[in-house]
DNA sequence: ATTTTTCATTTGTCTTACAATTAAAAGTCT
DNA sequence: AGACTTTTAATTGTAAGACAAATGAAAAAT
């Protein structure tokens, strides 16, 4: 037992600990400045590059910002969605692929999630959301399109449709599961058969949505789960046969 | 444009860009050591200070561990679900108590995601998810419990709940939506009246649960979403009465 | 009054050094 | 020979000091 914060754990560690916490209960709040680097080694009583160790750990967490200059330093960052969709999409990305998870279950919690979209879509989509939706139907149908734009249209309709719930929480909360699906789908083979039936599918939900009816559209997107469900197991199956 | 990696950004944050993106595209594999910060160091063109400010900044997302000694160093992590349910957590938290978010926003999206989950939970629950819910309720009911402790056994009853639904991936999506609201629910005064109320709902939630009733949990929740909202708006009202 | 210059402050980076830790390798004893 | 102990080399953790670069405020000049 050194002190009251000690762990088996990093200087810096522990003083970045020390100051997110203080962030997260709000004792410090959005856009304050934190003491200066030199002002901060005295406080914790360590040298000036364990400080900036444990401001660069908060910095990666978009906690802070930093600024050069008089008057700069580090300043409590306002958290915005552009950086937490980042954060979430990196970390659940990384979960997905680093786990070996099975792309049955990821699928479920995604269609599962997206499920949960559908009438909020129905009450609130705009004519933008229906536009984008139709915009990647529309490449979707490009002859030619390589596996990998295929997947990315894929995740930017799911986005879409996601958006249209008109709810910034919920778009944010399901950023992960959407985006981080992208790499476990390019695993997929898309036949031009696989696509052609997806793409009707995805007309289908854009259909229902911009007529503000939720029950076929929940249909449709159960159809769709299912179907991307049975083409990953396809994949699978070749895969593991090969072996 | 200094070199093909180069922004207006830190050295550090472009050396942890390089080596994030490599473990993101499965050009470093889980557990694989990383350079000894003297030779990466050396590989960058930058002084030992710099990379180990990048390497924080890796951990500080979990991308890697380190480890001292002899054939120590830093190793390519296996993100863990404790870990992501921790990043999502703290993200999820500060995006909301950030940017003054409407509380009733919070709790649509909270709530919609949640009722993606019932169906699955009928279908999977275990005798031990059941216990949670059933020990939470019961602790509910106790009487002088804080607010505080209401709060956090609430959160854990829809812990269970979402756990229930057997999808290690969706308990994940969810544990951010779920625990972030905890500061939210926090602001809000329970009479006994209201916590009586909830409570009941919880028991009825968990009793269709144990059922394997989807239909009358879904009832019972949307419910409890109507009935939060509401005692969110007069809390809001109350205060807004006062200035 | 406006523009320019100076200047102090602060972060960004480098260098050097040493402490702490750790696992392998070498050595020692039975 | 085998088990135990000691040494050693490699590596991260921490410290101290120095200088560069940026930046906004204050002072000076116009």
């Amino acid at each position: 037992m050194k002190n009251s914060q000690s762990d088996a754990t990093d200087l810096s560690a522990q003083i970045a600990k020390n100051i997110r916490d203080a962030i997260i209960d709000g004792r410090l709040i959005v856009d304050e400045r934190l003491p200066s680097e030199a002002e901060l080694s005295e406080q914790f009583s360590v040298s000036r590059p364990t400080v900036r160790e444990a401001l660069k750990r908060l910095a990666a967490q978009s906690l802070i910002r930093t600024q050069r200059g008089a008057f700069g330093g580090a300043f409590v960052n306002r958290l915005s969605y552009q950086e937490a969709y980042g954060q979430q999409i990196t970390t659940s990305t990384l979960l997905l692929s680093m786990n070996d998870i099975n792309i049955d279950v990821a699928c479920e919690a995604r269609f599962a999630m997206e499920r949960a979209c559908i009438a909020l879509a129905c009450e609130r989509r705009t004519a933008d959301h229906l536009a984008t939706m139709r915009a990647e139907i529309h490449r979707q149908t490009q002859p030619g399109l390589s596996d990998e734009s295929w997947c990315a249209s894929d995740v930017a309709f799911h986005r879409a449709l996601v958006d249209a719930a008109g709810n910034p929480v919920l778009s944010y909360q399901l950023s992960g599961a959407v985006e981080a699906m992208q790499p476990l789908m390019n695993m997929i083979t898309y036949t031009a058969r696989s696509r052609e039936k997806i793409i009707d599918l995805h007309a289908e939900i854009a259909d229902s949505v911009e007529q503000k009816q939720a029950t076929p559209a929940l249909e449709s997107l159960d159809e769709l789960s299912k179907y991307t469900k049975s083409l990953a197991e396809t994949t699978l199956a070749k895969r593991q046969q090969k072996k």
